[in-house]
DNA sequence: GTTGAGCGTT
């Protein structure tokens, strides 16, 4: 083919001095566009198809999270938007030419309207306008790729709508065959053993994760759905924790020793403390040396010892008030889900945070929190330790008020003191990347705000906890309206 | 023995 010259016929002839493409490069270009995180990256030539429009989920399989493309219009100087109409990029004035494209990703706690104004085109990227946030330092592209690598991370998924009938085979069988390796998957079952209708899975692949997220699945002749779960702190929320060297693991099993985490962490940067509430909470504390490190995991699930935890900060910010506010404004602050997220998993269509979703902090769903209970208060007995308790839990223990077992604070203070030991607390060695949980901390330049807590106490103490502003504390609830399922509209099957 | 909105602790 020779169409390198023929197919580009408007934008060629006046703006052939701006493509970056040599002529010898541009033998199949017809077939495939050039496209660039940046316009100093290497390009990727990505395939478009025969009616000539690039599918999004084609360029996502390249650039997971892109949800657009852009590129530089000569004539002003401006980057102008690519068409997106139901998934396809259309080729502006009909032809891609030679140009290569950059490619667009959401901005966290992008509202509807900005990401819908990316899709219908005509995108300036305004220079850091009006419309801009508390923290939204979009055009730092050191940021953005922290923010691309970050979510690059697979995430344990929730599949509702089970049949049944189906087992942890069926539901493994299906999503390997379908969509690629599942490294986990479970049914979630009642005390008889009777599936309650949904399951979590997990790819061993980001890019199978996305692609699982952006259909239905058809499981033993049910329409089944699957979501990001919402016990996951989004990792927006998680971003605008303070730094702090210690992460929380939710969802511990019994099983899991000290050792274990230990041992398993120290893959991603040297631990200095790990802590397992007594008597058993179903929680954990993980401190590493590097609080980058730590920060690094938070938001994400984990596989320990076959049991799927789930990483945060482990810095509740609330402050210690906890006896009368009854979890309340916890739940505001830890479990409001943020718009931002939809977008952040590369979910371009419908994701965010549309008008009025389902914002609901699930405390009020399960129903199986005790009445009365005063949540985290008083060492109360109840053994039934349900969800919200145990962040309560974690929180008292954190905050220093230890208000559930006996010797929950001293364990604390004790194992973090742990100078005696004489670890070596001067490696400053990141986190070896190992295997599939690489990442860089190249965008997490910004001189940490709580960082070097210098002296005495505990780490954790002089981080965060007292650092100041309980302004911000409420601020993650704005945006709980964002969960919003990839199929809204079509949400119930029949 | 049923069921079909939800959110993981066996």
């Amino acid at each position: 083919m020779t169409d390198a010259i023929v197919s580009f016929p408007c934008r060629r002839d006046s703006f052939e001095d701006f493509s970056p493409v040599k002529m010898e490069d541009t033998v199949n270009m017809s077939d495939y566009i050039s496209v660039s995180e940046n316009e100093s990256d290497e390009a990727v030539e990505i395939p478009r198809e025969e009616d000539g429009t690039l599918l999004l989920s084609t360029l996502s399989a390249q650039y997971p999270g892109a949800c657009g493309l852009k590129f530089r219009n000569p004539a002003t100087g401006n980057f102008r938007g690519v068409r997106l109409i139901d998934g396809k990029l259309h080729p502006p004035d009909s032809a891609w030419g030679n140009d290569t494209y950059i490619v667009v990703f959401p901005r966290p706690n992008s509202s509807q309207s900005e990401i819908q104004e990316t899709e219908n085109q005509i995108h300036h990227i305004q220079s850091l306008g009006d419309n801009k946030r508390k923290g939204d330092d979009m055009e730092n592209p050191v940021i953005k790729t922290k923010r691309v690598e970050t979510r690059n991370v697979c995430s344990d998924l929730i599949v509702l709508g089970l049949p049944w009938k189906a087992t942890e085979e069926d539901v493994k069988a299906y999503f390997t065959d379908n969509i690629g390796e599942v490294v986990l998957a479970q049914v979630k079952r009642d005390a008889k053993g009777n599936s309650k209708g949904f399951g979590f899975i997990r790819f061993s692949s980001y890019k199978d994760q996305l692609k699982c997220l952006q259909q239905r699945h058809m499981i033993m002749g049910r329409w089944c759905d699957v979501n990001i779960p919402n016990s996951n702190v989004s990792a927006s929320e998680t971003a605008q924790r303070a730094m702090n060297s210690k992460i929380f693991v939710a969802r511990c099993s019994e099983k899991i020793t000290v050792d274990d985490l230990r041992t398993y962490f120290a893959k991603f940067g040297e631990v200095t403390d790990v802590f397992i509430p007594r008597p058993f909470r179903s929680f954990a504390f993980v401190t590493f040396q590097d609080a980058l490190v730590a920060q690094s995991l938070c938001g994400e699930d984990h596989i320990i010892c076959g049991c799927s935890v789930h990483l945060s900060s482990a810095a509740p910010k609330t402050n210690s008030k906890m006896g009368g506010d009854r979890q309340g404004g916890f739940r505001g602050n830890d479990f409001g889900r943020g718009g931002g997220m939809g977008m952040g998993m590369g979910m371009p269509q419908g994701g965010g945070g549309g008008g009025g979703g389902q914002g609901q902090g699930w405390g009020g769903q399960r129903g199986n929190r005790p009445q009365g209970n005063p949540g985290g208060g008083d060492g109360n007995d109840n053994m039934g330790m349900n969800f919200l308790n145990m962040m309560a839990a974690a929180q008292a223990v954190l905050s220093g008020q230890g208000g559930w077992g006996p010797l929950g604070m001293g364990g604390q203070n004790n194992s973090n003191a742990e100078p005696s030991m004489g670890q070596p607390f001067n490696q400053s060695s990141p986190r070896p990347d190992s295997g599939n949980n690489q990442r860089s901390f190249s965008g997490w330049g910004g001189g940490s705000s709580g960082g070097g807590s210098g002296s005495g106490g505990t780490p954790f103490e002089g981080g965060n906890n007292n650092s100041g502003g309980s302004g911000s504390t409420g601020s993650g609830s704005g945006n709980s309206g964002g969960y919003s399922s990839n199929w809204s509209g079509q949400n119930r099957w029949n």
